[in-house]
DNA sequence: AATCTGCCTTGACGTGGGTCAAGGCACTTT
DNA sequence: AAAGTGCCTTGACCCACGTCAAGGCAGATT
């Protein structure tokens, strides 16, 4: 596993030439704006599957923005057992709860071949203070991330965590342009499962009841909702309306 | 239930006389800048028990600082369920999950005789945009809340998640310059198996077990930790340490 | 002082989901 | 094409914890 980013890519230096600008950090800012935060933007060519961005405990420099795949936040608790906090898609930030702590809480591992664009965080805080657009748009995030964390905690039985997982993701590619009802997991059965404290057989299972009482379609990591709102009703809606 | 805020009480209108200013909102900023956040504080009087300082679904306006008491905030489900997101402590902060949505998610109730000071969030922002010190507190605070409410999905089993509530609460505590060991729950069982995801018959089973195994002595809401290493160990220390 | 009310405790019982173990399926390596 | 590897599925079993029900205790009410 490397810590390092690998070398910059000229090709994706700029945030107005990215198809994610409308989610991402320049959201709602100017095209003067847009170009002074370009300038602070570090974007790394892609990582491999299984490769670290960051390590828990190292010393906080930058968070990061994803441009293109998925990354899973490990921490490790006291017994040695890991537990994956969360999912990133494109155009969402992680990083974001080291800067309280000033290290990393957790380890950032690629699933399959993805990209970030680091940004100093010391850099951001200042152009933040010039910029209130910028300013605005990290509160905003960041209060997003509060509220992502919170709603997991709402669902109960695994039915409800399992359904509410698929459709967080769900909207989160609808909010990206792609299909709210068809799209790739990336991850394995046991990942989802840890994610959600349960067993990865119980996924499984589950899965399959999903799919018997006409709700799914998977088949490996390919996803179908064939049933939304059953779905959300199953859910109980937590995380998702 | 209320939802206005009570009439401000002239004797509660400055941060810097507030004992809570170096955990709060103030934290960092010199005599000068404190004054101008002062300029948009609304302290208010106290509430009583049981009453509610916004609603969810209500516009969002301001977010929150416990001056004394505890509050917690409440969120209903689409089957009608209630579930506490959280409880808050003087100096901590309320109300941030809605600045990204521009509305509050949950419902802010009173726990026992408590005051709060609101703060305008469009007047926050537009003084964090002058006042560096404020708005690298404001991140500093979001990211704290960001890792305590992912902290939280990380404990498993029922005795975990316990002791690591109890011990984030006396971490919290000794922040605020009380006992670590021993304080006041100000909660009922119900809250605290409801906040936990658990029964409450479970958490009175538990607190008389953590009590035969020597770990801790609870009277009602009194509670006095006897054993804090003991109980990190068994709580695999990932909300605590 | 007696009754009421809300909260907590304790016991009995049932079940959701964890664990263990075996096998299946798809992709990789040779 | 055969063997290997990793992931997923399925079944059997069992335990932690939820549910239900009864009782205890402390503060409020009269």
């Amino acid at each position: 596993m490397s810590n390092q980013i690998p070398a910059i890519n000229p090709s994706y230096l700029k945030c107005s030439q990215c198809a994610l600008g409308k989610l991402c950090l320049p959201l709602g800012l100017d095209s003067q704006d847009m170009t002074a935060l370009e300038n602070i933007i570090e974007p790394s060519s892609p990582y491999k599957e299984n490769q670290s961005v960051y390590q828990a405990d190292q010393k906080f420099e930058r968070i990061y923005a994803v441009k293109s795949g998925m990354f899973k936040t490990v921490v490790m608790d006291a017994n040695g057992n890991e537990h994956i906090l969360g999912f990133h898609l494109p155009g969402e930030l992680f990083g974001l709860d080291a800067i309280y702590p000033q290290k990393y809480i957790s380890t950032a591992i690629s699933l399959g071949t993805s990209s970030v664009c680091g940004i100093n965080y010391t850099d951001l805080e200042t152009l933040a203070g010039k910029l209130p657009s910028l300013q605005r748009q990290l509160f905003s995030l960041m209060s997003k991330e509060v509220h992502t964390s919170q709603a997991m905690t709402v669902e109960h039985a695994a039915d409800q965590k399992l359904a509410g997982f698929i459709l967080a993701l769900a909207s989160r590619y609808k909010q990206r342009g792609y299909s709210e009802t068809r799209f790739n997991l990336m991850m394995p059965r046991r990942d989802i499962a840890n994610h959600l404290n349960m067993a990865a057989e119980t996924v499984s299972r589950l899965f399959k009841r999903f799919q018997t009482e006409g709700l799914i379609d998977v088949k490996r990591t390919d996803l179908h909702i064939t049933n939304i709102e059953a779905l959300k009703r199953l859910a109980g809606c937590a995380s998702s309306c």
